[in-house]
DNA sequence: AGCACGCCGACT
DNA sequence: GTCGGCGTGCTC
C-alpha cells in the first residue's frame, strides 16, 4: 500500500504521512491534497514509500495528487532540504512558500497558452513621437516609450504599465501602429552591441573557458566599468548553449532598467521578471515557463532563487553586497548563499558581482575559494573617477547642514547647469523634536527609536513602525512650549536649499516622494530631460542608476556609521558612499564628490578619496581577525522577543542552559537587543560563534530540538544563521 | 499556523 | 450555575 510524505506549511519539521493507492515514485515533487486536523490542505510530495511509522489508526488518505503541472526536480527537493536543516526552519514551510500563492491552494491550475502573443512597432509606429501624444495621456505615452525600449511586449507587461494600455492595443492595430509578433520572425537585436575593455574581455573569456563546471566568481568592478556588459555576453554564452540564466538583483527599483537592457538585448528569447509587483497569477505564469525551460532568462529579487530552471547554466548575483539578499524575517536565508548552494548543484559557474564586494566575499576570493575577476577601468570612452574631498566641518562654519565650500559648488554646478546630488540619509525634516529647557525628546511608544519630524503634515513619525502622532504643543515634560525640531532630514534640506538657491529646480527623492504608483519612472525622467538642477535623497539615489548630467555629489551628515556598535556599520556606509559617488561624472562630464565630516583622516574616507576598496576591505579585515569577527568565525544568533525584556533574557537564559557540551563553539551571554523595542516587543539575543562552519551547524543541530522543548510562554523566539544584523 | 481542549474569573 | 479568557498541545 503506496504512503506519501508530504511537506505542508505548519511551523513543525515533520513531513505527514498518507495512504494513496494511485500513487507511485514518478509523483515525487508533486502536489497532494490531503486532510490535515479537519480542514483539508495542500501540499508537496517529499517520499513515496510503503511503509509508516505512523500509528495505523493516525494515517488518513490523501484527496488527490495534482498532476497538471510537472513535479518539481529532486534538485530543488535537495535544496528545500538544504534550507531546512542550515536555517533551521520547518521543511513544509519552506516548500510551500517557495512555490507562487496559486499552487498552495487546493485546486488544480488552469494554464495559459503556451505561445503568447507579443507585439512589435511597425515602421510607421517607429516614427511615432512621444510629444506627438497629449501630455494628459499617460498611459499612451508610457505604452509607447515602453515599446521604444522593450521593442516586443507581451499582454501581461503590457498589463503592468496599466490595466488600460491593454484596450489601446486593438487601437494601435488599427492605426498600423503596432503588429502581432509571427511567432518565427524574431527581431533581431538592432542594438549596437558595445565594444569590450581589456578587462571585460578577460573577465568573458575566464568564466567560459571554465563554464561547464561549479565555480564562484567575484566580478569586482568599479561603478561603470560595465559589469551588466560582462552579464550580457555571459547570458549570451548560456543561451547559446540552450541553457537557462537566473539573475538575481536587490530589491530596489532597478528593475524596469535591467529587463529593457536584457530583453532589448534578446528580444527572441522569452524573459521573466519575478519582483514583489508581480500579480498571483503573473507569479505562476513565469513560473511555470521557467519550469518547462520556455523561459530562459530569469530575473527576479531572493525569493527568484527557488524558482524551479531544470536546464539551468548560469547564475547571477548582482549587488551582492546587498542586505537584501539576506531575509530578515521567518526563514532567515541568504539568497545569495543559495545561490551558490544550487550553482554547485547544477555544476555551473556563479558570478557575485559588486563595485564593493562583501567583506565575506572578498576574503574568499582573496584566499581562493573563488576566482577574482577585477574591472578597474570606466567603460564609457572618456569618463573618469570623481574627484573625492572631504570638508572638514570643525573648521568650517556649518549653515543649516551645509557648509561654505558646498554651497559655493552648489552654485558653480547651477551656473554650469550640470545637475548635482546631495545625499543625506535621513528621511522626514528633522530626525529629533526637541524641548529646549528640559532636553526631552519625541519617543516612539512602541519601539526604541525617536520620532521623525514630519513638517508637511504636521506630524511625528516612527520609521520603524510607522506610528504617527499629532505635534505636541507643549512639552509633555515641563510644558516649556520652546520645542524644535532639531537636525537635518530630506525635507529640511530640500527647504534650505530652497532658500538659497530660488530659482533651482529641486527634486526630493526618498521614500516618501516614491510611494505612488510611477513615481520612481516620473522622477527618473524629469531627470533625464534635464528638468531637474539639484537632487536631494537618501539611499534610494544610489543604486545603480545612470545620471549622465550629474557633476556634484554633496554628501551630509554621514559620520555617525564611523564608530557604530555594529561592526558592520563602516563596510555598509562605505559601499554606499562609493555607490553615491559613483553617480558623479559619468558620460563626459568631470564629476566631484564632497564630504562633510568631522573625521576626514578616518581610513574609511581615505580609501574613499583614493577610490581604493581593496585599502578599506584590508584594514577592515585586519580589524574583524583581531577582534574574532566574520568572516574569521561563522556565527547564529538566538533571538527572542516577548512584552517585557526580563521575559526574553529568561527564555534565551533557559536556553542557553541546556546547551549541549561546546565543541570548538563560543556560546555568549543573553543581551538585550541593540534596537530594545521594536513594534511593542523587547526583545534580546543570543550570540554563537565558532570558527568552524562544520561545528556551528553540529551544535545547532543538537541544541535545536532541546529549544523547541523549552514551555516558549509569552515569547516568539527564532534561529538567525549567518546573521548580518546585531 | 489554526483549532480544540481545558481550567479559572465576572456575569444573566 | 455558565460564558469566555487564552495557555497547551496536536495535526499523519
Amino acid at each position: 500500500m503506496p504512503i506519501i510524505r508530504v511537506a505542508l506549511n505548519v511551523p513543525v519539521d515533520t513531513l505527514f504521512d498518507y495512504q494513496a493507492d494511485d500513487a507511485s515514485e514518478r509523483d515525487i515533487g508533486l502536489r497532494a491534497c490531503v486532510p490535515f486536523g479537519n480542514k483539508r490542505v495542500t501540499g508537496i510530495i517529499v517520499t513515496v514509500c510503503t511503509k509508516t511509522q505512523v500509528p495505523v489508526d493516525k494515517v488518513k488518505t490523501a484527496y488527490h495528487i495534482f498532476r497538471e503541472i510537472n513535479p518539481l526536480t529532486p534538485a530543488l527537493l535537495e535544496l528545500f532540504q538544504f534550507c531546512s536543516q542550515y536555517y533551521h526552519y520547518p521543511l513544509g514551510m519552506i516548500t510551500m512558500n517557495s512555490l507562487p500563492a496559486l499552487l498552495r491552494n487546493n485546486k488544480a491550475v488552469k494554464l495559459k497558452d503556451a505561445a503568447q502573443t507579443r507585439w512589435i512597432l511597425t515602421d510607421l509606429g517607429k516614427q511615432i513621437e512621444i510629444n506627438s501624444i497629449p501630455a494628459r495621456n499617460r498611459v499612451a505615452r508610457r505604452l509607447l516609450s515602453e515599446f521604444q525600449i522593450a521593442s516586443a511586449l507581451t499582454r501581461s507587461q503590457i498589463k503592468q504599465i496599466s490595466q488600460r494600455a491593454i484596450q489601446l492595443i486593438t487601437v494601435w492595430l488599427q492605426l498600423g501602429w503596432i503588429v502581432e509578433m509571427a511567432a518565427k520572425a524574431m527581431p533581431q537585436s538592432t542594438e549596437r552591441i558595445p565594444e569590450l575593455t581589456t578587462e571585460q574581455v578577460a573577465a568573458v573569456s575566464a568564466v567560459i573557458s571554465d563554464f561547464a563546471q561549479f565555480q564562484t566568481w567575484l566580478l569586482h568592478g568599479i561603478t561603470g566599468s560595465g559589469k551588466t556588459e560582462v552579464y550580457l555576453r555571459l547570458i549570451a554564452y548560456a543561451l547559446a548553449q540552450d541553457k537557462q540564466a537566473l539573475v538575481l538583483i536587490p530589491e530596489i527599483n532597478l528593475t524596469p532598467q535591467l529587463v529593457a537592457i536584457f530583453s532589448a538585448r534578446f528580444p527572441d528569447v522569452l524573459l521573466i521578471n519575478l519582483h514583489s509587483g508581480c500579480n498571483d497569477s503573473e507569479r505562476l505564469t513565469g513560473w511555470i515557463r521557467a519550469q518547462r525551460d520556455e523561459a530562459k532568462i530569469i530575473l527576479g529579487t531572493r525569493l527568484a532563487v527557488f524558482t524551479p530552471m531544470p536546464n539551468l547554466g548560469l547564475i547571477i548575483v548582482d549587488e551582492e553586497h546587498d542586505s537584501s539578499f539576506k531575509q530578515q524575517d521567518g526563514l532567515r536565508y541568504s539568497a545569495r548563499d543559495l545561490a551558490i548552494f544550487r550553482a554547485r548543484q547544477s555544476n555551473i559557474p556563479v558570478i557575485l558581482g559588486s563595485a564593493t564586494p562583501s567583506l565575506e566575499t572578498y576574503f574568499n576570493a582573496t584566499t581562493h575559494r573563488y576566482r577574482y575577476l577585477r574591472l578597474t577601468t570606466r567603460a564609457v570612452q572618456n569618463a573618469t573617477l570623481p574627484d573625492i574631498l572631504c570638508i572638514d566641518t570643525r573648521h568650517h562654519k556649518m549653515l543649516d547642514g551645509f557648509t561654505e565650500p558646498l554651497l559655493k559648488a552648489l552654485e558653480k554646478c547651477l551656473t554650469d547647469k550640470h545637475q548635482s546630488l546631495v545625499f543625506i540619509n535621513r528621511r522626514g525634516y528633522a530626525p529629533v523634536l526637541l524641548c529646549k529647557s528640559c532636553l526631552w525628546t519625541a519617543h516612539c511608544h512602541r519601539c526604541s527609536s525617536r520620532l521623525v519630524v514630519h513638517l508637511k503634515n504636521r506630524k511625528l513619525s516612527c520609521h520603524h513602525c510607522g506610528h504617527q502622532e499629532n505635534f505636541p504643543l507643549a512639552c509633555p515634560k515641563c510644558g516649556n512650549q520652546d520645542i524644535v525640531p532639531f537636525g537635518h532630514g530630506t525635507q529640511r534640506i530640500e527647504e534650505t536649499l530652497t532658500t538659497h538657491f530660488p530659482s533651482a529646480r529641486i527634486l526630493r527623492i526618498d521614500r516618501d516622494s516614491t510611494r505612488r504608483k510611477n513615481a520612481w519612472q516620473e522622477i527618473l525622467h524629469a531627470i533625464h530631460t534635464q528638468q531637474v538642477d539639484i537632487l536631494v535623497g537618501t539611499q534610494l539615489l544610489a543604486k545603480g542608476h545612470d545620471f549622465p548630467n550629474l557633476s556634484l555629489v554633496g554628501i551630509l551628515n554621514a559620520d555617525h556609521s564611523l564608530y557604530s556598535t555594529d561592526f558592520r556599520a563602516s563596510e555598509r556606509l562605505f559601499a554606499q558612499l562609493m555607490q553615491v559617488s559613483g553617480r558623479a561624472g559619468r558620460a563626459n562630464i568631470p564629476g566631484q564628490v564632497l564630504i562633510q565630516t568631522e573625521f576626514p583622516d578616518h581610513p574609511l574616507y581615505h580609501a574613499l578619496r583614493q577610490h581604493d576598496y581593496t585599502a578599506l576591505a584590508q584594514t577592515l579585515l585586519a580589524e574583524r581577525k583581531i577582534a574574532g569577527f566574520p568572516p574569521y568565525v561563522y556565527q547564529a544568533i538566538l533571538r527572542a522577543e516577548a512584552h517585557n525584556l526580563e521575559t526574553a533574557l529568561d527564555f534565551l537564559q533557559q536556553a542557553k542552559n541546556l546547551a549541549p557540551p561546546l565543541q570548538a563553539i563560543e556560546l555568549f551571554d543573553p543581551v538585550p537587543a541593540h534596537f530594545l523595542r521594536l513594534k511593542g516587543m523587547e526583545r534580546a539575543h543570543l550570540l554563537i560563534q565558532s570558527r568552524s562552519r562544520k561545528h556551528l551547524q553540529s551544535f545547532l543541530n543538537d541544541w535545536y530540538p532541546k529549544i523547541y522543548t523549552l514551555p516558549h510562554r509569552k515569547t516568539r523566539w527564532m534561529l538567525d544563521v549567518d546573521p548580518i544584523e546585531p
